[in-house]
DNA sequence: GCATGATCATGC
DNA sequence: GCATGATCATGC
């Protein structure tokens, strides 16, 4: 019986909204299906959405899923996290196939075809029971109407030049921004196309990054975006950078007092006052605002007061708390850190020293962006790696050692200190003393958060000071 | 009331 | 003056 008019989009689309707040065991219930479901199959959610509710067939054929109108359908699983619920991972896209994709032009590629109209179908998995699992949310994105589109258009073409030159065994989900070469299938290897370096790759797809996704889940859960992409004339995702960069280093050395005046910026005595002057230069309507590409980028933004004759920043730079029960059970490519130092746009500000507060003793530095390199990554891979093992081993006890405090006392773990490491390091990040984590071994501690080290930073701002 | 970015303060 | 444990203050 068919429910919906599969030649037309709206009809489509009406018919789909009919499963909001629906859950698997419904959409079961209402098809009277004969199948037998294999309650562990991973894709469940998108078998029965697909099957049962639209009655579309599996095919392996490279057609849309509603081929009449182009659209395609891509359920979405959501997690909860301490902000809210966000998309739970990437989206995958369509299969990286190396002996076409040289051959292919992004207007008429595989991958194009595909993002061009999605209907994207959010539900929040239930753990315990997975038919309990609810649909939340139904929306019919559409490429075309996507300033975005030449983020994903720019990393299609990077990783279809790292398959013509021979690097489809080099390939990684960090090369990119938006659109990822992520693995598909258990490590399978592949042939690749030009075989002067490797004659195999593993086999991969094209994935939309669960940031760009989840910011499309926020914008229509009302979060409100801006978009500085059109005010930028910018034409590739190197140009958004570049265009960025440009605005703040055109005014290197000004004084934030002067360029709070020059971009007229009321200023307080608010800690936030000088991000507030550096938002409106890069484009912020208010301090408040987010920006749409930054989101989508999984782009971080850090101001960090650094003494100007040497760059060394006055602090380390600070991540949100960890809960240690739930750090020790992830896995590091799926980490909830990996995604914090993704991109970092760092804007230095120079100061002559720590205490001096004056605006007009703070002056701009030359901002860059900063993605950790191979071996950046491999460092602090192994240093998280590490603290995983610390955790687990018990070096959360504390020893209380007396000092001059209110409390007599200050706590001690056994955890590596920063000056035992390259990049990253654990340190306590509480409100107070009082603000506790449990290790699961029974020790409780002071909240805990990862931290980028000083030293580190520091070699980055000299780094890119002699970057021309 | 809490999370987070930012910063303080002790002791070597 | 640095390293590191501890806490502040804004904003939601």
């Amino acid at each position: 019986m068919i429910k919906y008019d599969d030649s037309s989009e709206k009809s489509i689309v009406t018919y789909a909204k009919k499963l909001i707040g629906k859950s698997l065991q419904e959409i079961l219930d209402l098809s009277s299906t004969t199948r037998t479901i294999n309650l562990k199959n991973k894709g469940l959610a998108g078998l029965i959405i697909e099957k049962e509710w639209f009655g579309i067939e599996q095919n392996s054929s490279q057609l849309p899923d509603f081929d009449k109108v182009g659209i395609e359908l891509k359920i979405i699983p959501l997690k909860k996290t301490k902000n809210g619920i966000v998309v739970k991972e990437r989206t995958k896209i369509c299969s990286m196939n190396y002996m076409t994709l040289h051959d292919e032009k992004w207007e008429e590629s595989h991958t194009k075809e595909k993002l061009n109209k999605i209907l994207f179908v959010y539900y929040f998995p239930d753990s315990s029971d997975i038919l309990k699992s609810k649909i939340l949310k139904i929306d019919l994105w559409k490429l075309s109407e996507e300033a975005g589109e030449l983020f994903l258009k720019d990393d299609w073409h990077f990783i279809q030049n790292k398959v013509i030159t021979g690097y489809a065994h080099e390939l990684s989900g960090r090369d990119t921004d938006s659109l990822e070469a992520s693995p598909a299938g258990t490590k399978k290897q592949v042939p690749q196309f030009n075989t002067i370096y490797a004659d195999t790759a593993q086999k991969r797809a094209f994935s939309l990054k669960q940031p760009f996704t989840n910011q499309r889940w926020k914008e229509i859960n009302q979060v409100k975006f801006e978009s500085i992409i059109e005010t930028l004339n910018i034409t590739s995702l190197d140009s958004f950078e570049q265009a960025i960069l440009e605005k703040i280093n055109l005014l290197q050395g000004k004084s934030i007092l002067e360029l709070s005046e020059v971009f007229d910026v009321k200023i307080g005595q608010s800690k936030s006052r000088v991000a507030a002057v550096m938002k409106k230069i890069i484009g912020f309507k208010s301090v408040r605002s987010k920006i749409k590409e930054f989101e989508q980028l999984g782009i971080e933004i850090k101001m960090i007061n650094v003494r100007k004759k040497d760059c060394r920043p006055m602090e380390a730079i600070s991540f949100p708390a960890m809960k240690l029960e739930e750090f020790v059970l992830e896995e590091w490519e799926e980490s909830t850190f990996l995604p914090m130092i993704s991109k970092i746009l760092f804007i230095p500000i120079y100061k002559a020293y720590k205490d001096i507060k004056d605006l007009d003793k703070l002056y701009l530095g030359k901002a860059f962006f900063w993605t950790p390199s191979n071996s950046e990554f491999d460092i602090i891979k192994q240093e998280w790696l590490n603290y995983q093992r610390e955790v687990n081993n018990g070096k959360c006890r504390v020893t209380k050692i007396a000092n001059k405090t209110k409390r007599g006392y200050k706590e001690v773990s056994e955890l590596s200190k920063e000056s035992a490491t390259q990049i990253i390091h654990i340190r306590p990040h509480g409100r107070n003393s009082n603000d506790r984590d449990k290790d699961g071994l029974g020790n409780s501690i002071i909240k805990q958060s990862f931290w980028l080290n000083t030293k580190f930073i520091q070699q980055l701002i000299i780094k890119n000071l002699l970057k021309r």
